[in-house]
DNA sequence: GACATTACTTACATTTTTTATAGTACCATA
DNA sequence: TATGGTACTATAAAAAATGTAAGTAATGTC
């Protein structure tokens, strides 16, 4: 992924739990605390840094870049940059990234259907 | 959740993300390297403490203590104790919890296509 | 020449998660 | 009296994720 030391348990954990739970490396992928909004979003359409940065209040310019790196680095967003200035960068989903459409369908109605049951 | 400290810019984040992306709710609850993993596991019938450890050969006990603790606080699992010595702790998902299984089968899925185009 | 705009980057600090290691209570059996 | 099994707990440390704050490049407009 990105800075993770490839000497640790916690890699070596990660790693072990990928190639035997497909499941579980999909987490790693889509896993962080904003990757997943950040999908969603992207569901509707292409957007620029930017604009994702106004839909996603209290993130860092830090945090979204990271996390669109990552993403970019797992092939699930593409990333366009237009030769301009001020300058323009477009990411959208690739086509794999969109397949993930009814993963976060079914996280979002499972999710409403959590909360009236949790509280 | 656990020990998470509500004063830190991270929770109020995380509060606010949950608060309007059911998606972003969901994957706080089901987060953490390996609280999808026991689910899977448990989609297939109880297990007791002792056999899920043996399932994630890699997992101390306290993670496995740390991660049950959680999907029960979140009424994922349900932890039954029989007065018995030495002692016998049995763990099965909730109505709720089980609901998880089309989520669970759809990542799998996502993920075993995604190895194919990663690489 | 100063300023604004956009999409970043960098260095550093803090918080959260995960791992490591050792111990506990209980009682049955040897 | 010692040992073994089960499901934990306590404490510390390492690693990973996230946040803070500042700075950069390019160029068109004032």
């Amino acid at each position: 992924m990105s800075g993770i030391k490839e000497t640790s348990t916690n890699y070596a954990n990660k790693q072990a739990l990928a190639d035997e739970c497909a499941e579980a490396y999909a987490a790693n992928i889509i896993g962080g605390q904003w990757a997943l909004v950040i999908c969603s979003w992207l569901l509707h359409g292409k957007l620029r840094f930017g604009e994702l940065k106004k839909l996603l209040p209290n993130i860092t310019e830090r945090m979204l870049t990271l996390q669109l790196r990552k993403l970019e680095a797992s092939h699930i967003v593409k990333r366009t940059v237009y030769a301009e200035v001020p300058p323009r960068v477009e990411y959208e989903l690739t086509a794999i990234g969109y397949e993930l459409k009814p993963i976060i369908k079914g996280l979002e109605e499972w999710g409403e259907k959590h909360k009236l049951i949790a509280f």
